[in-house]
DNA sequence: ACCATATTAGTCAGTTCTGACTATTCTAGA
DNA sequence: TCTAGAATAGTCAGAACTGACTAATATGGT
């Protein structure tokens, strides 16, 4: 069907996110891919390409099973349901994944490590154009927040975004506040 | 040299890593890759085989040079140099990516939510081990931040990563405080 | 004397990811 | 009655990334 390149299966997020869709009830790609987008962009990463690619993958494994949905005149649908063994590894892997810590990498990093290289004025008006994104990413994460209440495990993800988001912001709006302080002071002089 | 697939440039931040470290002064391949490794592991993300294949990249697009220096007996050092066309290539990127607010993805997300799958004091337990990681990389960030003044460029970043840091240990703390007082009123029931 | 680790410099096969593309049908609006 | 866009379902070539590997010398500790 797909290119299928290697015969181990990922074992990371993005393969325990399909895995755990269909935990819930038997989708067909578009539904998938059309609920991660809709839903789940602040939660992670994952294209269109990719996930058929799993899903491939999956159903190789015996993990997943597919049947076919005519839809009359529309293109058929394929529908995907957990098997017995896709249940188990499900469980297995969020077992392993629950604990793990990763490392907290955002990107964004290496643009302000080398700020010094622009002047002052620069920086200042960049940093406040990437507060006004922040603010907007912080009220988005808000509202997804407020939909599920936080003590379902969703609302959990929700919130961690929420905070971090959050932190993101009051750390942009300390820079920009000590640059308006060190242009003012030179500025004075 | 090495197998190089495309011919346009990636714009992202590795390049703009690897040209702001050949900003400050001339550096051989060994020494930049440990550089990175050491300084700047919580910064980003970049392999020692992606840095080659990149230094590759802009030398071919004429952005760095290179020289051969011998060593005695060690193996010769490859020098890259920054050219004028890479100064230039630096402050533009620079200025495109300064400004650009990069969604906050943070990875761990999915098996919190879907952390209901699991018995609340498997997930209490998991949540205590991510809780002990989290501090530690708090503890990593907080020091390396207090090693460089957040007056500097690169202490501004590693500033970001101590509050990111400390909101998800917060997070985590939140999460594992309500869980113990949901396990707390059901087993007096 | 010997072993483990660091220094130094890469390479490569195999894996994974992504942007762009192709089709057809339905629906709401102009 | 057209028409633009959403619904629907994927595919594929090419780009990018990573783990594992190779080599040779130096160096510090036991």
């Amino acid at each position: 069907m797909t290119k299928l390149s290697s015969d181990r299966l990922p074992d990371d997020e993005r393969t325990l996110l399909l895995l755990g869709l269909l935990t819930e009830q038997d989708r067909h790609g578009y539904e998938i891919n059309d609920f991660i987008e809709r839903n789940l962009e602040a939660v992670i990463r994952l294209k269109k390409a990719t996930a058929y690619q799993l899903l491939a993958r999956l159903e190789e494994h015996g993990l997943i099973e597919s049947r076919a949905e005519a839809q009359g005149q529309r293109p058929t649908r394929r529908v995907f349901r957990l098997t017995e063994a896709g249940r188990a590894h499900f469980q297995h892997l969020l077992l392993g994944h629950l604990p793990r810590t990763e490392a907290l990498i955002p990107e964004g990093n290496v643009p302000v490590m080398f700020s010094e290289h622009l002047p002052p004025a620069v920086v200042l008006a960049a940093l406040r154009e990437r507060l006004a994104g922040a603010e907007e990413q912080l009220a988005a994460a808000q509202a997804a927040s407020e939909r599920s209440p936080c003590t379902s495990s969703v609302g959990l993800a929700l919130e961690r975004i929420l905070w971090l988001s959050r932190a993101d912001r009051d750390w942009l709006r300390a820079a920009v506040a000590r640059l308006e302080r060190e242009l003012d002071t030179a500025a004075v002089r």
